[in-house]
RNA sequence: GCCGAGAUAGCUCAGUUGGUAGAGCACACGACUGAAAAUCGUGCGGUCGCCAGUUCGAAUCUGGCUCUCGGCA
């Protein structure tokens, strides 16, 4: 398995290494793909680059539906399940660092510590009387959980509370991801030269409908879904609505994108064993030469014979 | 030319009765265990338009100058 991540470009690397791949299809690892009808400015790999490979973690769910790093983990080990009974190769790419780390690493994530009646009534909470008394009952529940959170985090006082809640004190479950070896691969940029990828993204999508797109998930759904916070539909909605220009919104747009990109960047500094790439011309070289030793080592001789 | 308003961080602006300056955004760095394209933390950054005066002390008061915006001619 081979997990594929961050910098623009990487879906076309993706799909180039697995038409060299004896069996291989991938699975997305993009946390906002997921979603039905909001293709554009997810950048979702298009009809052809569907056919050109097998893709799967792709139009999950509905905008309004929930979907957590839980339901991706039940969605994305079948598809490899269902890869590996194949006999191929499952390609993760995508730019969510928890979704990859999810798989490649294993979260312990248990069935019992979760409950979306808790979490609503935890959140109003919130709204109502602030992010303190969330933080002291968690503290009196939870002390050690407490001093290892950033408790200045509302999202994330709120689920340690949430678990603290279910839970107690029990110890985490064993962290459960792809039980097979991985390799990480990871794509780069110069900064100038991303940004300026960025902008000339989000040009080709607001030139390529994605107003029309926004316009359509718009009259089915309110605009205030947590799915509507991605990059691109909360600018094209602000268009839509009159609250912005279009100029404006693309710069807005660029602007969240470049710090998306950035804390991308910072999450995968972090994330051990990366391989580092440079995008451009001699990408899909680089990142079969990485992968050679790494098939012939799991027993696999993939490259003979790909072009 | 006259009247009025304004000039404070890269940008948009706060700054109470004079005690050598703050916020948001941007930028840099970081965190991340069920919203993660989310959420949060830290840091960098200003001779407060210029000159003079009053005062122990001026972003703050006074005078002059420069520039910007609006109105009137």
């Amino acid at each position: 398995m081979v997990a594929g991540a961050t910098a623009t470009g990487k879906t076309r690397l993706g799909i180039a290494l697995a038409q060299g791949l004896r069996g291989a299809e991938i699975v997305s690892a993009d946390s906002r793909q997921v979603y039905r009808g909001m293709d554009i400015a997810t950048a979702k790999p298009t009809p052809a680059e569907r056919a050109a490979a097998p893709h799967h973690g792709l139009d999950l769910v509905e905008p309004d539906e929930r979907f957590t790093v839980a339901d991706y983990r039940e969605a994305a080990l079948e598809a490899l399940a269902g890869i590996a009974d194949r006999g191929g190769i499952g390609l993760l790419v995508g730019g969510t660092g928890l979704y990859l780390r999810t798989i490649a690493r294993g979260l312990p994530l248990g069935h019992h510590d979760s409950d979306h009646e808790l979490r609503a009534q935890l959140e109003a909470r919130l709204e109502r009387d602030g992010l303190d008394p969330l933080v002291a009952e968690l503290r009196a529940l939870d002390p050690d959980g407490a001093a290892a959170l950033d408790l200045h985090n509302p999202r994330r006082v709120v689920r340690a509370l949430e678990r603290a809640t279910l839970t107690g004190h029990a110890a985490p479950p064993e962290p459960e991801g792809y039980p097979a070896p991985v390799l990480w691969l990871g794509l780069r940029l110069d900064d100038a030269e991303h940004r300026r990828r960025i902008e000339s993204r989000i040009d080709e999508h607001f030139a390529t409908g994605l107003l029309d797109e926004a316009e359509r998930l718009r009259a089915r759904y309110p605009e205030d879904l947590r799915a509507f916070s991605a990059m691109g539909y909360r600018e094209a909605f602000d268009v839509l609505a009159g609250r912005a220009d279009p100029e404006s919104a693309k710069a807005t747009d660029a602007a969240r994108t470049w710090s998306y990109a950035r804390r991308q960047r910072t999450w995968f500094r972090s994330e051990p064993g990366i391989t580092w790439i440079e995008a451009g011309e001699g990408s899909l070289a680089a990142a079969r030469t990485t992968i050679a030793p790494w098939l012939e080592e799991i027993g696999r001789d993939d490259y003979a014979g790909a072009g």
